[in-house]
DNA sequence: CCCCACTACGTACGCTGTACGTAACTAGGA
DNA sequence: TCCTAGTTACGTACAGCGTACGTAGTGGGG
């Protein structure tokens, strides 16, 4: 009796099966509609992604999206999935857990060149789809030869992520904004330059001015990738790290 | 000619001035808006979130607002720079840039548990709002003693911000969820969990079922955000990193 | 063979951001 | 002092959104 009918299912995606045993096949693939909704966003950004969009895309009525993807919610985790696939997985792990985490970490990026509206979409929420899991397992190998608790792997993982992610979003914001602006390329960001320099000028914010004036440009994107993920992996190397003095956080006694 | 009338500023919203030159004095002031919206949403999730919803907290028309935030996007820009004014930069830093950069990131930390829509609404496409730039000055205030070019330095904050927010995001999901979720709390979560034991016990992910077998819970949030957090600043922490044997990330000759 | 679960899809509702028109008001210039 | 131009306030309207629901039609298991 409890919520039965067509409505109130808290499945999730991945629990329901691509076929119903009963009816008449679907005329569509789960793949098919994934494979839509990405080629959407990628021309069109994260907002051009909506349900009566997806299923023209596909030639079907709207409301037959939702025999596929119950809610858009759905059809997000299905987006993030399949994009997931594109990982390249294939290599063994050298056994250089370090040069490996950067490879990895540079497919990520890659990736989230190719489809700028993954940060936004991805959700810890989601977690564990099926090429989510491949993902991870995949990284627990090239982290193998890495000397710490299963735990702290899991960590490092998500912290690598998290900060691909930001870099990610960092660098691609303006080109975004730029996309979404319905103002001339650039003018947008002209104005908030124009904007905090004057406001710099001011003489409050010394320190911001000082290091923002000694110039922005000419850095090497790449390098300056490396270099920031470098970072954040020699934190977890205990060959690199000397002993903390104190427990883990406080560096000296109280 | 071009672009006369109300429409197409290409204007930030910084760079309007609170209240106009010549017309009848506002019934409503800017912080009185971003109060009413970040109210909204932090009882009813950002989703909550409309320029009616807002307008009516405040007690105005809808088509009212666009007086004071031209686009809902500004009004995200004001609700961020809002809940910014939260931080607490009236100790002067102790000379410890780690402990006094810890302290910060565990104020960005409270902040977003406060406001959980904060990590999803800001973005660095707004950047360098009145707050902004406070919190920018005394962060770089804070790391004077540690001796790397302003540049890495700007790294480091935004790194630690990155950090932050992916730790929180993590750390929050699975309430955010539950808050937006139409079913029972924690059903969701639930079949979530038993999805991902039954695909584990397939066998396939094996060092992943090891992992996570070994058991998730019972940690220690924050020793475990200071940890992490504690890992990245190693990373940018001269003193402590021995000199890395390459240029920068490559471990090895190839 | 037949039944019924399942597919497909049109209609409709409540919600969103916001363009535009109109009326009231107020401060600067004549 | 009055006039006028710019601003505020706000109702109406439109395009688009997610999705609940009703109704045919179809095809595989009992």
């Amino acid at each position: 009796m409890a919520a039965s009918g067509r409505t109130a299912r808290p499945e999730v995606i991945w629990a329901r099966p691509e076929r119903a045993a009963r009816g008449p096949r679907p005329a569509h693939t789960r793949a098919e509609i994934a494979a839509a909704a990405v080629r959407v966003a990628d021309a069109e950004g994260p907002g051009g992604v909506s349900m009566r969009r997806v299923a023209a895309e596909i030639g079907c009525g709207t409301m037959s999206l939702y025999n596929y993807v119950p809610r858009k919610e759905d059809l997000y985790e299905l987006m993030v999935d399949a994009v997931s696939a594109e990982y390249d997985l294939s290599a063994e792990p050298s056994g250089d857990w370090r040069a490996d985490t950067l490879a990895l970490a540079a497919q990520t990026r890659a990736l989230m060149h190719r489809h700028p509206w993954l940060p936004r979409l991805m959700s810890p929420a989601h977690g564990f789809s099926p090429n989510a899991l491949r993902y991870l397992e995949h990284f627990l190998w090239v982290l193998e030869p890495l000397d710490v608790p299963g735990g702290t792997k899991m960590e490092l993982i998500s912290m690598v992520n998290g900060v691909v992610s930001t870099y990610v979003v960092n660098e691609l914001s303006e080109a975004e904004r730029a996309r979404t602006s319905p103002f001339p390329p650039g003018q947008e960001h002209a104005a908030r330059m124009a904007l905090l320099a004057r406001e710099l000028s001011r003489g409050d914010h010394p320190r911001l001015a000082a290091v923002l004036g000694a110039g922005f440009a000419a850095v090497d994107l790449d390098a300056h990738f490396a270099r920031a993920l470098g970072r954040l992996l020699d934190g977890f190397d205990p060959e690199r790290v000397s002993p903390p003095p104190g427990p883990s956080a406080p560096p000296s006694p109280a």
